[in-house]
DNA sequence: TAAGAATTGCAACACAGTTGCAAAACTAAC
DNA sequence: GTTAGTTTTGCAACTGTGTTGCAATTCTTA
């Protein structure tokens, strides 16, 4: 744990954030695992050690340095992944760019798949299509395992 | 808009909905669209006519019915498109099938398109797969004409 | 017209997310 | 090491979305 925490301190450090208490553990929460995240996740893990709303800024933070992205599921739950460690099946390059979302239907876990590639696709003339985004659902690893 | 109500009296007793006056005026501005619908968009288009309940729960029963479909878009907004006239570019039939959701980014609309194929693609190992989803993101036809 | 069922509106609630502000914690200079 | 200034945090309050229970109203049909 110390010497994870060094780690996690060196990270926050190299994008120009603080690295304070609340900082440290919800970056290392994103570390442990490899599914998104949701604030009431965080919330739940870090047993209401912090306020509500200082994970929300925590997390905008993260994710305007761009430590993590928002993933937004198909029921409506805003989740948040990291790039690097667990949050990505490639690696922290690929993660950056268009990636799958798989979405767990008994879990409920939200996975990256950076190694899919996303197809070309046509569109109806007339529209100009700028992104392409592919989500999936079905099971994951662990629970068909 | 007689005639019209007609039809929207008739599309809703056909799957076994009363038509009430709520329902009709709301099946009503699906059918005048071509693009999805959130809440808010039709509690506004309402004037304040009918109560938030009520229009929450119209929707439930048009999505049960078949006659509408939700869409959480990549912000979070849910939106319902309806099936059949302007919620598709190809027909009916094609509409209820899994289909792509293109998001304009000047206007904000979200419009079905049905005629597009959706590819396959592979995923890892391990992960079974049961629903593929495409959402695109562009300028509309509308905005850039 | 009256009884029973369906629909609607209202009040209240839960939850996600945001903002302003004061207290606390850090940083850097002296 | 103390102090001034900046950042961060926690609290209170608020908005918006969605849900539930219940009573009043409306519709159906007999």
């Amino acid at each position: 744990m110390a010497e994870e925490y060094k780690l996690i301190t060196a990270v926050l450090k190299s994008q120009q954030i603080r690295p304070t208490k609340i900082r440290k553990e919800i970056l290392n929460l994103f570390f442990e695992v490899n599914y998104a995240l949701s604030h009431s996740n965080i919330f739940d893990k870090l047993n209401n050690k912090f306020d509500r709303v200082t994970i929300y800024r925590t997390l905008e933070i993260f994710e305007n340095k761009g430590l993590i992205h928002k993933i937004v599921d198909n029921s409506g739950v805003t989740k948040y992944a990291s790039h690097g460690h667990g949050g990505c099946d490639v690696n922290f390059q690929h993660h950056k760019a268009n990636h799958l979302h798989f979405k767990c239907q008994q879990c409920g876990n939200i996975y990256c798949m950076c190694s899919i590639e996303v197809p070309k696709v046509e569109i109806p003339t007339g529209y100009d299509m700028q992104v392409l985004k592919l989500s999936a659902e079905g099971i994951c690893k662990t629970c068909s395992g």
